[in-house]
DNA sequence: GCGATGATGTCCGAAAGCCGCTAGTCCTTC
DNA sequence: GAAGGACTAGCGGCTTTCGGACATCATCGC
């Protein structure tokens, strides 16, 4: 229906990794971190393994670390307080993949691009459609922004957690624009 | 000719890798080591990838320590002063492969035994040729002695530097036996 | 505008093929 | 008739290959 468990967004090596979970106004998000840095957010949708996890207070003490800095920033993100995060991340995925994640990083809080233009500056504007697949994996929704991504006609395509989520994360951002400046 | 070169033992992740050489009766052999310990003693045809790492001196130093005793280790080895290595090994491989080197470690100096043997050792004698395969891709050459390993009938079979190579460690290994005791 | 179409790069799962084997058969030698 | 070589089928694990799926895009025709 909403997607297959086939393209759920890989944890990679579960040993050390800590979970905890948020309220959200997009819904509960699940965070999950090993030692070196934020590993995932998961929208209700996604939960599979991290059902298994730790919790932060059981965990590694570094990872808990993680987690609390996270809520924090996704609290003032949330409250319009805060447009870029300053956390370690710790994703796992193909070299493509992980290209692609850090261009998502580089567009501007309340901005937007298309897919063929991330492909352009990922070196190839015939690489739109791998990079559609490769964000359509991105384990750390909203601090890694793919929902700044969108058709290049302007018009929302695809998103894990619904469209509706990915409308209101824009114009959240949009609307919270110039608020701090 | 000798063997193609996608069947070289897998160094897996190089970062921290460092190596070293030694002279020795079957020829000269290129050690490589982790900071956890030894990855791989390799045949000069074996070499590839090796080449770019760097030198003992250069690299980790719990690594060049490893380097260190192996070489001592194995010189003591070839002047028949040694009959068992003592040694933190850190072969990279799949599960079965390390099942099949760790059972590999369990054959006493100067015996030999069948793929068969070993196959059922592990659990299932049709496993024989998994077996040869797995032995083939062993990267600790000599101290995993999987020239140990012949034939059902006694015959020597594949080896990575050649059958002579094979038969001098054994030959090597039988005149010494008692020496020890 | 809107839908259909063809070309694009990456990734994953399935399947085929390779191999440092073995036991069995059949055939040659001496 | 015993020993030994040549051939075969079957074995399990791993690598390679291939085919499809996909959060795309430009183009074309209506």
């Amino acid at each position: 229906m909403t997607r297959s468990e086939t393209t759920l967004p890989s944890l990679g090596d579960t040993r050390d990794l800590s979970r905890t979970t948020m309220a959200s106004p997009v819904g509960e998000l699940t965070l999950v971190a090993s030692p070196r840095g934020l590993r995932a957010v998961l929208w209700p949708n996604e939960l599979a393994e991290p059902a298994s996890l730790p919790l932060a207070a059981d965990g590694d003490p570094a990872a808990a670390t993680v987690l609390c800095a996270a809520v924090q920033q996704l609290e003032q993100y949330f409250a319009g307080d805060r447009r870029d995060f300053d956390l370690l991340l710790d994703p796992v995925g193909t070299d493509f993949q992980l290209s692609a994640w850090l261009q998502l990083r580089r567009i501007p809080y309340g901005a937007t691009i298309s897919y063929g233009e991330q492909a352009r500056r990922l070196g190839d504007v015939n690489k739109s459609r791998a990079v559609g697949a490769a964000n359509g994996r991105n384990p750390i929704s909203i601090i890694v922004p793919c929902h700044r991504v969108v058709g290049t006609n302007g018009a929302l395509i695809g998103f894990a957690a619904g469209l509706d989520a990915k409308a209101w994360l824009l114009r959240h951002e949009q609307g919270t624009q110039s608020l701090l400046d």
